[in-house]
DNA sequence: TTCGATGCAAATAGTTTGCATTCTA
DNA sequence: TAGAATGCAAACTATTTGCATCGAA
């Protein structure tokens, strides 16, 4: 059972130097696997394979699901691509690198970052009491936004993605 | 998009407990009810739907899965029971009230159950910066565990439970 | 005796896979 | 030009839903 890489993560900071990454790896820049990266790139946030198919709807060509899905297993293979769930609904993928730990609102499914310093002592403890390697920016911290829960928005960060369109 | 039960936890101490929560709202105890909350209440850990309809491989009578899920679901509606989600595979239910934070490896699917006051302090963190009141028990916390990891286990709690048989 | 719950089967969502064809290196 | 990657379609897993029937209150 794989549930998630184990893979450390590799940023790109460019689109060119995820390219060189990925054939430095022997792996080929096929336009559809290029789509993929392309899409990762040009997106703000976590995208469904579905919206990545859809060419990150319309502003790429379209490419084929399964293919899509395929590339992201390989992207997430040597560290490029990350996943989260949000249990229901269909994983979210993004680029390595960015806006690591994500906490989402179980009921409108907005994504916010997270400094991982924040995060960092919890894992601390998970490591020590349960010998866990703790993983934030894999599953979501999950919960109810303020706006959800019917309560004026307090502190809220700005970094927030849009889950899909 | 309903991703978690915002009803809170009811613990039910008894089986008899938990019917009698169950007809104080109304509900009717048939004996498909009766056998998710029997095998929730005699399996050490989590069960997928699956093994439940199986019942609880074999302890007792099957049930028909979509039945199962129904039930599932509105035991959870009453907060008798809570689900999490491991990402890939089937989600896993068990009776709310005990060992409420699960922390899982991502390999091998070992649950951890992690006394609440650990995590409060992160809880905390998020609901202050991103106004989001968050959620352990429901989405665990995923890592990494040392046997897995290649390692000794070091500080491991007792507390284990088999995802699933 | 009513209407909530069941069991079956079909539908759906998300993801994976087999295979002949295409295209990169 | 070898073999990696594609695109299509079919398979698969987890879950939901429609509906006629059944049974708990």
């Amino acid at each position: 059972m794989t549930v998630v890489s184990t893979t450390p993560p590799r940023s790109a900071g460019t689109l060119d130097e995820a390219f060189a990454l990925l054939r430095s790896q022997g792996l080929r820049l096929s336009s559809a696997r290029r789509r993929v990266l392309e899409a990762l790139f040009l997106a703000p946030g976590p995208l469904t394979a579905e919206a990545i198919a859809r060419g990150f709807d319309r502003a790429l060509p379209p490419s084929d699901l399964g293919s899509v899905y395929r590339n992201l297993e390989v992207l997430e293979g040597i560290g490029l691509v990350r996943h989260v769930h949000l249990g229901h609904g269909p994983g979210l993928y993004r680029r390595s690198g960015v806006a690591e730990p994500l906490v989402v609102c179980e009921s409108c499914g907005t994504s916010i970052a997270l400094d991982p310093s924040l995060v960092e002592p919890v894992a601390t403890v998970v490591r020590e009491v349960c010998g866990i390697d703790a993983r934030f920016d894999h599953f979501p911290i999950v919960g109810t936004c303020a706006t959800c829960a019917g309560q004026g928005p307090e502190r809220r960060v700005p970094c927030t993605f849009p889950t899909d369109s």
